[in-house]
DNA sequence: ATAATAAGTTAGATTAATCTAACAAAAAGA
DNA sequence: TCTTTTTGTTAGATTAATCTAACTTATTAT
């Protein structure tokens, strides 16, 4: 079927469509970390096999077949993410780069196992959702935390990043899925946004907050 | 470090060594699927890098460090069979497909945590020794069932084969590891053998019989 | 011992995924 | 608008892994 490189540029290209509706080759090149006339390259052969839309210096466009083959992979890994931190004790900032490699195994049983061992989540670790196997996304609406105003008071629910640095930012400050989170001040010169939880008291930059996906409570 | 192709070519090594002193590219080339042109190129490559040693027409010959990384591939495979089988409640027929695709992940954390989960198994599902972090390999010298007489009273300890028919054969009879076999009949004529185990009483050919691999009660 | 078969090698081509260099088109800024 | 910068494309080369065809060496069998 589809090569681990093809399946990357695959979900490569669905990550970014669900930050900026026009994606380019160049923003395909960077996150995957290639030169623009590879990127461009494979994008014809993406093309030729019905998974994106293309033409000439317009953006790039998953088909629908695009798109649910990339929510499969999307699945694979959020799964394996969510069973590694439920059933084999990873932290969260461990799962990443185990899961970037075992999605690309073929055996659907393997992720079908998976998700009945852990009672069919809707979400993984980072609380990103999990895609149905019908390739379905089921993304729930959160607000950034940058976005509340004083007083507001509001549970963690979610993670625009995922990276080891940004996880181990959060570690350090006890921040984790769920937390309950009052905002006590927003500073107006920088945007920074001082938080009170489970008795701890913080000051976050806007950086930090506006990746930060809240539920009001 | 080394490719999936090439971590495949010295698991397939390290697997006809220990049937065939003498390996051949032929052999090799068998048992991958490929042509024997092909194979002999990926042994050069080998041989470039330390991990065969290679005469041209000569046999071919696992350097130490090849030994050792074949073991450690290996080691993944039979680790992850047999988290497969005790923690995911896979068949002992269905985990190999699976096995060869997640043994190539690279993160050892990952192999160490199911090792660690499974309270440090020695052998896979299949009766075959689970090589050392060390690339050391404990190979338990057992007997063919092949090679009983008449009267013997044995255990069912390993196989010499792990394929999906051979397996479903051996469930198809109830047949499975640590299984108590009376050799009640060997039949001169063509080698089968009569076996009574768990109130059945079962008539196997020598093609099976040379397979199962049993120790002395 | 010689002929036939099997095994191994060389040469040359192919495909997927990548690169750099050079150029063209589009977008941004003055 | 016109120039500069960014983005995208084309052309051509490279590397890993594969193939087939043709040839050579080794082994087996009569």
């Amino acid at each position: 079927m589809a090569s681990q490189t093809e399946e990357n540029y695959l979900k490569a290209l669905f990550h970014l469509s669900s930050e900026q509706a026009a994606v380019s080759i160049s923003a395909l090149s960077t996150v995957l970390g290639v030169s623009k006339p590879t990127a461009n390259s494979m994008i014809k052969n993406l093309k030729d096999q019905g998974l994106v839309y293309y033409e000439k210096y317009k953006p790039l466009l998953l088909t629908d077949t695009g798109k649910k083959a990339a929510a499969l992979i999307v699945r694979k890994h959020r799964l394996t993410e969510m069973y590694l931190v439920k059933k084999m004790g990873f932290g969260w900032e461990e799962v990443h780069e185990i899961a970037e490699q075992v999605e690309h195994v073929k055996v659907a049983a393997f992720f079908d196992r998976m998700d009945e061992l852990l009672g069919y989540p809707t979400e993984d670790p980072h609380g990103s959702p999990i895609p149905e196997k019908d390739g379905t996304l089921n993304q729930p609406y959160y607000k950034r935390l940058s976005d509340c105003e004083k007083g507001a008071h509001v549970k963690l629910a979610a993670l625009k990043q995922s990276s080891k640095e940004f996880l181990a930012f959060l570690d350090d400050r006890g921040l984790n899925l769920g937390a309950d989170l009052f905002v006590e001040a927003v500073e107006p010169f920088d945007g920074s946004i001082i938080v009170r939880y489970s008795n701890k008291r913080e000051s976050l930059s806007l950086k930090v907050s506006e990746k930060l996906m809240i539920e009001e409570v």
